[in-house]
DNA sequence: AAAGCGCCCTGAAGGC
DNA sequence: TGCCTTCAGGGCGCTT
């Protein structure tokens, strides 16, 4: 479900019901998520304060004093806040339950997703130690693709996708970034010029940041945390567009499956 | 080092 | 109606 723009305004949802709160309890009923919920985490959180949530790549990070809870959604997971008191749907794994009795619920059907206590800055977690830069940030640049890709034989669309050479990039908005650059989802990532991954850079700022303008994109049922839906989906030019024609020039949109994952781009326009 | 898979899960949609 | 297959917005971790 989330990609960065998701993830990001879930965290503007939740960020001002939860900075300067203190938790009142943690409820696990499924610890089996990607990795287990551990009785660490509900020991360690309860009590503390929320001190702010922040974003790195599609990890949303909690920061409790000098702990942190680190969020991840995977493909289906949603935060919620609610009171305690409502009613519990199936897959509602986790309950963040606040002093000022609000809830911050975690639904995860596939349980792609993770919980993880950390004693510690989350920027300094394994998982998050070695990520590539935010593609929102000035760090982010063609010339940084540019370099990083030569030699790479994999597919410029893998080579986006790949969290150690920028985050954040999934596969929805891949898509559209090549379609908006013009490049085609296979073209080798080591023989694109610096001139097309200038264009490419700018391409995901450009889409990343409307989506999140737009809420995120909602395909089934992606919502933020106060329910509402994102309307990023009417923007989009490739991405589930199959057979549909090209918003440029009108000839039917491809679709190819690319690293096990569906790719979608206009055979006239992306070369 | 880079690239390509399998795999962790559930649910929705489509074919028969 | 039901059963089966396929696919889904992520990404770790293993093999080559």
């Amino acid at each position: 479900m989330p990609e960065l723009p998701e993830v990001e305004t879930t965290r503007r949802g939740i960020a001002p019901h939860l900075c300067g709160q203190r938790v009142r309890a943690v409820v696990v009923r499924e610890p089996r998520l990607r990795w287990p919920v551990t009785p660490a985490l509900a020991r360690g959180l309860a009590g503390r304060r929320i001190d702010a949530v922040e974003r790195r790549a599609k990890y949303l990070l909690l920061r409790a004093g000098d702990h942190s809870l680190i969020l991840h959604l995977g493909m289906s997971g949603r935060l919620r806040l609610t009171p305690p008191s409502t009613a519990l749907k199936p897959h509602d794994h986790l309950d963040v339950v606040l002093e000022s009795d609000l809830c911050l619920r975690l639904n995860d059907p596939r349980r792609f997703g993770a919980a993880l206590w950390w004693p510690g800055d989350p920027l300094t977690h394994p998982l998050l130690r070695a990520l590539g830069p935010e593609p929102l940030s000035p760090a982010f640049t063609g010339d940084a693709l540019y370099g990083r890709s030569r030699g790479r034989r994999a597919p410029v669309k893998a080579f986006v996708m790949d969290s150690r050479v920028v985050v954040g990039v999934g596969n929805i908005y891949a898509n559209e970034a090549l379609f908006l650059a013009g490049i085609h989802p296979r073209r080798a990532a080591g023989r694109i010029s610096r001139a097309r991954y200038g264009r490419l850079a700018g391409a995901i700022k450009t889409v990343l940041a409307d989506a999140i303008g737009r809420g995120g994109t909602t395909l089934r049922d992606y919502v933020s945390a106060d329910g509402s839906p994102g309307f990023f989906q009417l923007e989009l030019c490739v991405y589930g567009r199959a057979g549909e024609p090209c918003r440029r020039c009108a000839m039917p949109v491809r679709r190819i499956t690319a690293s096990q994952r569906g790719t979608f781009y206009c055979p006239h326009c992306q070369h």
